[in-house]
DNA sequence: CGATGACTTGACACCAATCAACTGAGGTGG
DNA sequence: CCACCTCAGTTGATTGGTGTCAAGTCATCG
């Protein structure tokens, strides 16, 4: 594991008041930020890998991760991302499942597995808190699991901008709105299971369309709201 | 709601011991039994449909069941499976997010969610049986993406059947030996992401190249365990 | 300034979607 | 009991989309 490791500061926390840690008094945070740290990791640095002892698990404070693994036709196929505020970590197992990188710089905060589990079971509303966010990692991934499985190239690209843009903006998804894309060309073209060149090509057929407007490779506007 | 209910009979419940209700004592299970239900869904019956208000969750005791939703293309797209002694449910949320039907006929046992929720906060060990489920439901989603962000259709029929393997044997995947296919071809090909000719095309192909044997159309036997 | 890496574009082959026809099993009704 | 219907599954012919290989552009960095 790379990047500096500080003792927590709950106080300035950004995520203080969206994050799991948010259900517990300011005794129980003590405790917890007893045994947590607060780490930072540069985009493109691996957190762990796939077949890792777990550890560990963790909140991100700031910046956002990809989850991948190496399927069997021996390509990164990207299965998550995880957002500020985002809870992540295999809980009640030895070994983690996937692999966890930074896509921009990171913000984290660290616990040790054992020692977070420990807290967990004598605090329900802490356990009540990661159940909710994990079945809500369970509908982000069936959400992509229907995305990934459209059939034409576009579908996917567009599924993808749209939820992009659902997570950037709180409600609705403005017109003439600024996404940004925390990906590069590989990693998105690995999550949705095309290549880069028809992800490329599709970009710019989205474009001479009129759907989208690009601003450079790391960001989008979209002009229109219907995708027929 | 189709089908019949009845109260509940713990005693000789097919799963009491691997469903959620394992880590109760016997009285925590008994006030578990008060509120739930025994249902029989027969194949192809509905339980609830994406959007309905999420009323109930549960286990299931027998059988297999399909989650899905209506892709932007307006085909349905399977998100999920669940099988025996799974237990299935949209808990702290107004609303299910996907739809459930059975794939084969079942028997399940079905718990009003709010009176659920109820007892689970002041049982912290179901509490966190039910989040050990939920990640592993989480990992089990993020094999699918992984399967089904695969670029070949053959590629992602030799994934699904393995899969459907491991489900069905403890251990290892031996050779020779049987599957059976709980779901009829379109809603294979649904949950591939692929048309039922095509996967039709790959059931031929693999059998062709000596990898699978058919059995009629609800099984295949695998010859092979290597599918370069 | 050249090198490197990310992205785009082009040409082409191939795989999968589409439309269509055929087979076979299960069910219904005469 | 058999004719007929229906539906799931298979197979065929064709088209279009996507993967592949290759070259080209652009920005960043040493």
């Amino acid at each position: 594991m790379a990047g500096a490791a500080d003792r927590l500061g709950c106080a300035d926390c950004a995520v203080r008041d969206r994050a799991v840690c948010a259900v517990l008094s300011m005794q129980e945070r003590d405790e917890l930020a007893a045994i947590g740290q607060q780490r930072t990791l540069r985009a493109g640095e691996t957190l762990f890998e796939a077949g890792d002892e777990s550890i560990a698990c963790l909140t991100v404070i700031e910046g956002m991760l990809k989850l991948s693994r190496i399927d069997a036709e021996g390509t990164e196929r990207l299965v998550g991302l995880v957002s500020a505020s985002d809870f992540l970590g295999r809980l009640f197992a030895t070994e983690v499942d996937v692999s966890a990188s930074a896509l921009t710089d990171c913000q984290l905060c660290v616990f040790p597995r054992m020692g977070f589990e420990r807290i967990m079971s004598d605090r329900p509303l802490l356990t009540q808190q990661i159940l909710a966010r994990t079945m809500a990692s369970l509908s982000a991934s069936r959400d992509l699991v229907e995305l990934i499985g459209r059939r034409s190239a576009r579908g996917k690209l567009v599924g993808f901008l749209l939820m992009l843009a659902e997570g950037q903006c709180e409600g609705s998804v403005a017109e003439n709105m600024v996404i940004d894309l925390p990906l590069g060309r590989a990693d998105m073209a690995g999550l949705l299971g095309i290549t880069v060149e028809t992800l490329s090509r599709q970009f710019t057929a989205l474009e001479n369309d009129g759907w989208i407007e690009r601003r450079g490779t790391g960001a989008v506007v979209i002009k229109s709201r219907d995708h027929a």
